[in-house]
RNA sequence: GGCCCGAUGGCGGAAUUGGCAGACGCGACGGACUUAAAAUCCGUUGAUCCUCAUAAGAUCGUGCGGGUUCGACCCCCGCUCGGGCCA
């Protein structure tokens, strides 16, 4: 019989589903071995779309499979888990235009995605598969939501702990408020019993209850604050920052979006900055991701420097990562939000201050950040008093400064800050230069900037005088580190100090006069948590009548949604329309809850789509479990992996593959979760990801008519290196596989015509995993051919008879057989599935011009080296070579060493570098003798005549090398 | 503007530690089988040159320009182009 994919597959794909075999066993299951090693390997789950998946979907799908398989055969314990992150607007919005409710459209999502995923027969145990809105699950992300609530940050031990804690510090008057209203813990400032209370320290019981209670709910790590948001009224909903265009409009419909404060639920991420940042040394990720995550935690050391307000009792707090730079601030920016503003302008510019104020409103974040724009900003008539030297220097506001970073004020040093450099020179406002660059800079500037260079021996004593009376003529500001110059004042003077000493002198100087302290800053936001939609997890939060705030106790969870008629979020064009979440027209018998006598107001926001998917690798571990969101047991084993030098690994999932487009927000997100759950000993790893591994993207190509509209590319033909679609010649283009460009290519078309075997090795097969690559349904032919020959290897097409013999392979096949388990198997660690594809169709193509049977030893081996990547066919000759039991767990084949090694070598051989023949010497042929080899070779001998060999250079079994003149 | 990644035949890619550039596949061309076609099997396939032609040989060749080295796709310096992230 013939090769018949369609016929085989299903088969397969059945008795793996009738005999379990891929379940992992968790401790206390029933033939679990607690010896056998663990090994846990996890996708990034997916969003349930209605569309499905087409072909670019499966790439790291496959490739964690063959992790899988390969790892089942090597002995591991193996848990290979899928799920689906289905909360979202996608499945809200049908159900606004249909009024379908969004559980139904998305349970019909899910039935379709596992029926496409059992078809590529990709080994997950299924039994484990959740959905984030599986009522069982969500309960679980409501529960951790609730430790986040019922938490707080301790500063001193870097961690989170339980909120009585602190409650009980404050009481014990171990802990603060200080003047500001923030918390200070006694230990850490050293204050405690010595030297009396803090200045301005305010005591617990000074406060009153609703004091209390409002100090206590803003230290939790989930909080409600009012915070500027990106709120789109004709949407009915905040949204994120990476949801709003440049231009300001919602990326889902360009609809205008406003900057408008409103109190919101908060996670404080911020509080672990410096862990997220620090622990990524411990995992073994990309570095690229890496860097990707350090830049957007931002960390940036500098000093925070108080300035008096000439006329005030006001002070203004600036935060600098140049306080070296301090003697060469000629003025300050405030942030038009910042609240001073109002406080210090004069009469007579207030109006321009109020108007500048409204116009920076409606700006977003990026667009006021963007380099290159024109600067603006207004005088405030205000001064502010230089604590160095005591100068008065003019205080403005101007979009470019922040309310969210740092103070939101700054000292502007043009001379040396491209941001204030350019604002400067808008507004003539005085630069001066108090870090001298060195003498390339100014030589490169100069140059650069067309001025006048003196070429003489004292040009470069020219061009620094030059620079000292007017740097605003080199075209740039020089930001980099150099030696300081004009800074001092009688005390103290920076002058000739490099950078990085100047820096420490100063702040050291600042922090002994109490003008300022040194700081590390980060550009990580607390993370905006509410959503104003139906479709995402209710909060499990309580509202009092006082406006006090109560968690759901555990024995409640989970709440679930309220049955609902209407989705729809409330629109509006008005922007100062209050957002109306739809769970806020749930009936009464939802909204309202009675406990204690006392009747509380369900919250009405839902939680953002991350929140599911930072920790559903968790769930995975004990899906089913009732008690908690996993076992102990089952977290201790799956998550601590022991290092070979001893101690465990800092990251639990042992491969976790997905798009580099989660470089940031969902890995920062699932491990800040993860710490907390760490901090507070549900789980026992610091970090969940323990290895991370970005595939590529399938491209595809696409073609444009001549109005430039795409045509669908399935129905282009290419006739002599030109593309045309229905007589008429289109361009062809290529891009993101997907409906917009009508590229599209499904894994059921594949998979009917080849075999989802076949796919899987086109798949593999087209280059690295990390790079992306252009899908070209053409080459198909050539992995389907390569099975096709595999399988006549082993069975007659004629006569069905099967070709194995148990007669010993010839020696040189033999070699080839063993070469290659290890070529394959050194490839199956690197994850380099092409290279380990080209190696046996290397193998094959051999086994091909052999006459006669196979041999059984290696008819065994290439079945098994190849069911890692094409399992079907590989069950189906393993059974026909007679085992009754899957291959799944089979042991991988091991190669003999003895027969890698060879007797003879072929070397070749250089003159000068460059090949000139070929010589056969015996693999253990010194140095020496291979040289004499290489010379007495004819070719070499001829270009080595009437020369002198200077140096031989023989690298063992690589090559010789002779040096002649 | 900053950071990161990449560039190798007609195409996808290989070269694992600085050591034979182009494995393997696609496509193309030629041959065998066939009444014919498909399928299959065998062979050729980086460019240029030398040669009547073959055998053989020479020169060039991993985006561009330099450098280090006996030897560079690989390391260093400076660019160009493409992709990604941030601003």
């Amino acid at each position: 019989m013939q090769y018949k994919p369609q016929t085989i597959e299903p088969q397969w794909q059945a008795y793996w589903d009738q005999n379990k075999t891929f379940k992992a066993l968790n401790p206390g299951d029933e033939g679990f071995n607690p010896d056998q090693p663990k090994y846990y390997v996890l996708d990034m789950f997916p969003y349930p779309s209605g569309v499905g998946l087409h072909v670019g979907h499966p790439l790291g799908y496959i490739a964690t499979d063959i992790v899988s398989r390969y790892k089942r055969m090597q002995g591991f314990n193996v848990l290979h888990p899928m799920g689906f992150d289905a909360f979202g607007l996608p499945a809200e919005q049908f159900a606004v235009e249909h009024g379908v409710h969004p559980r139904i459209t998305t349970e019909q999502n899910i039935a379709n995605m596992v029926r496409q995923l059992k078809q590529l027969g990709l080994s997950y145990d299924w039994d484990r598969c959740v959905s984030t809105t599986d009522v069982d699950y969500y309960k679980w992300t409501q529960w951790i939501f609730l430790q986040l609530f019922n938490s707080w940050f301790d500063p001193t031990q870097q961690k989170a702990r339980p909120i009585g804690e602190l409650i009980a510090m404050l009481e014990n008057e171990e802990a603060y408020v200080d003047a500001s209203g923030d918390l200070k813990l006694a230990e850490a400032q050293g204050l405690a019993g010595l030297e009396g209370d803090p200045v301005g320290a305010i005591k617990w019981h000074e406060l009153d209850a609703a004091q209390q209670r409002e100090f206590i709910d803003f230290n939790r790590l989930a909080f409600l604050e009012e915070v500027p948001v990106n709120w789109c009224p004709a949407l009915g909903t905040v949204l994120a920052n990476e949801e709003v265009t440049n231009e300001g409009k919602s990326e889902r419909g360009n609809h205008p979006v406003f900057k408008r404060p409103l109190k919101q639920w908060m996670l404080r991420i911020t509080s672990y900055a410096e862990r997220l940042a620090d622990d990524l040394e411990g995992v073994d990720w990309p570095e690229p991701i890496k860097i990707m995550q350090r830049n957007w935690i931002g960390r940036s050391e500098g000093a925070l420097v108080d300035f008096e307000i000439a006329g005030s009792d006001e002070s203004l707090r600036v935060f600098t990562t140049r306080p070296d730079t301090l003697f060469g601030a000629t003025y300050m920016v405030l942030a038009p939000e910042h609240p001073l503003v109002d406080v210090i302008s004069t009469v007579d510019h207030k109006a321009a201050v109020a108007e500048y104020q409204t116009a920076a409103e409606g700006r977003s974040d990026m667009d006021r950040m963007a380099e290159g724009k024109e600067k603006t900003g207004v005088f405030t008539g205000a001064y502010a008093i230089n604590p160095v030297n005591g100068k008065k220097t003019p205080i403005w506001i101007a979009d470019y400064v922040m309310m969210g970073y740092g103070t939101g004020a700054i000292m502007a040093v043009p001379a040396h800050d491209a941001r204030d450099f350019a604002f400067a020179n808008t507004f003539n406002l005085p630069i001066i230069p108090v870090v001298l660059p060195d003498i390339d800079w100014l030589d490169e500037q100069a140059k650069a900037s067309g001025l006048n260079v003196d070429e003489s021996a004292e040009g470069s004593e020219s061009l620094v005088e030059k620079y000292l009376q007017n740097p605003g003529i080199f075209g740039d500001c020089f930001h980099g580190k150099g030696t300081a110059i004009n800074s001092g004042n009688d005390e103290i003077t920076l002058d000739e100090k490099p950078t990085d000493e100047a820096k420490q002198l100063i702040t050291q100087w600042l922090a002994d006069k109490g003008l300022g302290q040194p700081k590390v800053q980060y550009k990580l936001r607390d993370w905006l948590f509410s959503r104003q939609r139906y479709w995402g997890e209710p909060f499990p939060i309580l509202h009092g009548e006082d406006g006090s705030i109560h968690a759901v106790p555990e024995g409640d969870l989970p709440v679930e949604h309220p049955h609902m008629e209407d989705f729809k979020p409330t629109a509006s064009n008005d922007p100062n329309a209050a957002p109306q979440p739809p769970l806020g027209r749930a009936g009464e018998d939802w909204l309202k809850v009675a406990m204690d006598g006392q009747t509380y107001t369900r919250e009405t926001n839902s939680m953002p789509q991350w929140a599911g998917s930072c920790w559903y690798f968790l769930r995975f571990l004990d899906p089913k479990n009732t008690e908690a969101f996993a076992s102990s047991e089952a977290e201790q084993y799956w998550m601590k992996s022991k290092k070979k030098s001893g101690g465990y690994h800092n990251g639990g999932v042992d491969l976790y593959v997905g798009g580099a487009e989660h470089a940031v927000l969902h890995l920062l997100y699932a491990r800040f979760w993860h710490k907390v759950l760490f901090d507070l000993g549900y789980v026992s790893t610091p970090e969940p990801f323990g290895k991370l591994f970005n595939q590529g993207y399938i491209q595809a190509y696409a073609y444009t008519d001549e109005r430039g509209i795409y045509v669908e590319a399935s129905k282009v033909e290419e006739k002599q290196g030109k593309f045309f679609y229905e007589g008429k010649e289109v361009k062809r283009e290529f891009g993101k596989m997907g409906k917009s460009l009508k590229n599209a290519v499904t894994p059921d078309e594949i998979c009917e015509e080849y075999g989802c075997d076949t796919m899987r090795v086109y798949e593999m097969y087209m280059g690295p995993l990390d790079q992306s690559k252009i899908w070209n349904t053409r080459d198909i032919a050539g992995p389907f051919r390569f099975l096709q020959r595999v399988w006549r290897n082993y069975v007659d097409e004629y006569t069905n008879e099967f070709l194995v013999t148990d007669e010993q392979a010839p020696e040189a096949i033999r070699k080839l057989l063993h070469k290659t388990i290890k070529r394959v198997t050194d490839d199956m660690e690197r994850m380099s599935y092409n290279t380990a594809i080209a190696a046996l169709i290397e193998l094959n193509n051999e086994l091909v011009k052999q006459s006669g049977k196979l041999s059984r030893e290696v008819a065994e081996s290439f079945v098994l080296l190849l069911s890692p990547i094409a399992p079907h066919m590989a069950e189906e000759l393993w059974q026909r070579l007679g085992h009754e039991e899957s291959l799944a767990r089979a042991a991988w084949p091991k190669y003999d060493e003895a027969l890698l090694v060879e007797n003879e070598i072929e070397l070749p051989v250089q003159v000068n570098g460059k090949v000139r023949g070929k010589v056969t010497v015996p693999a253990d042929a010194d140095d020496d003798t291979m040289g004499e080899l290489a010379q007495a070779e004819e070719k070499v001998a001829a270009f080595l005549e009437g020369k002198t060999v200077r140096k031989v250079i023989v690298i063992k079994g690589r090559m010789v090398n002779i040096v002649a003149n």
